[in-house]
DNA sequence: CTAACTGTATTATATGACTGATACGGATTG
DNA sequence: CAATCCGTATCAGTCATATAATACAGTTAG
């Protein structure tokens, strides 16, 4: 089974797309690995004090990418190739780094300083 | 006269706050400083082709922030002292900082391979 | 002075995100 | 078989974001 014990909310983005990249972290980690069950919609959103159709939402959408299997009724569970797992793996690592560099070299920060806060802030 | 040259518009992330993070960030490189005109709101609302009332959220923020100096009826101005500055850096560098980490580690991202993944993405 | 620009404010409309409630049929378990 | 869980779907309502159209008073430049 699936679990939600490391999920945080966060504030700023919305709730169905921060399940997604949870789900998909998970996965990249090695913890969530193919076959495993999912809580169920209203399982979870009880869980997280959410709306059943924003976790609903978040499924559809993993669904959608072939990370989740869902039949009407039954149970769901993770779908997760090698292929599937580099793909996502590569996409999380790109749009993290992108995303830092690009507003840390807006602000004028060198490369040596970018290290040494990364560096810092690890521990 | 403050630039927007280098803005460019995301898709996620609400354009005030956009906004905002981008004056923040130019004066915290140093492209924009203490005294510089400010482009109007109507001006700057046809440049970036949004809402005049986008743009005054904005500017409404920052002025509550201290960041901008605005009389009715005449220019508005940054305000940056040297507390202030330095303030906005730290605020900016913690967020960028742990942002990423968290999410790295999250991934299960080693700090060797977040490292060699940052360096490799700054060019 | 006057025209043009400025900041500021108001009202209305539209969309996306999220919630709440409810319903239906399929799958599973005792 | 029947109860219970499951996925799925719909409708209504709230809130934040963004747009659109104005309006008014203060400031400034010709």
């Amino acid at each position: 089974m699936v679990s939600f014990e490391r999920f945080t909310m966060e504030d700023g983005s919305p709730i169905y797309q921060q399940i997604v990249l949870y789900l998909k972290r998970e996965a990249v980690a090695g913890r969530v690995m193919d076959g495993d069950e999912l809580p169920s919609r209203r399982v979870l959103s009880a869980l997280l004090g959410v709306n059943p159709n924003t976790v609903q939402k978040s499924y559809r959408i993993l669904e959608e990418e072939g990370l989740i299997q869902s039949h009407s009724g039954a149970k769901s569970y993770m779908v997760l190739s090698g292929q599937k797992l580099s793909r996502v793996t590569a996409e999380l690592l790109e749009s993290e780094a992108k995303a830092a560099v690009r507003t840390l070299k807006q602000m004028g920060i060198s490369k040596e300083e970018a290290m040494a806060l990364f560096s810092r802030y690890w521990e």
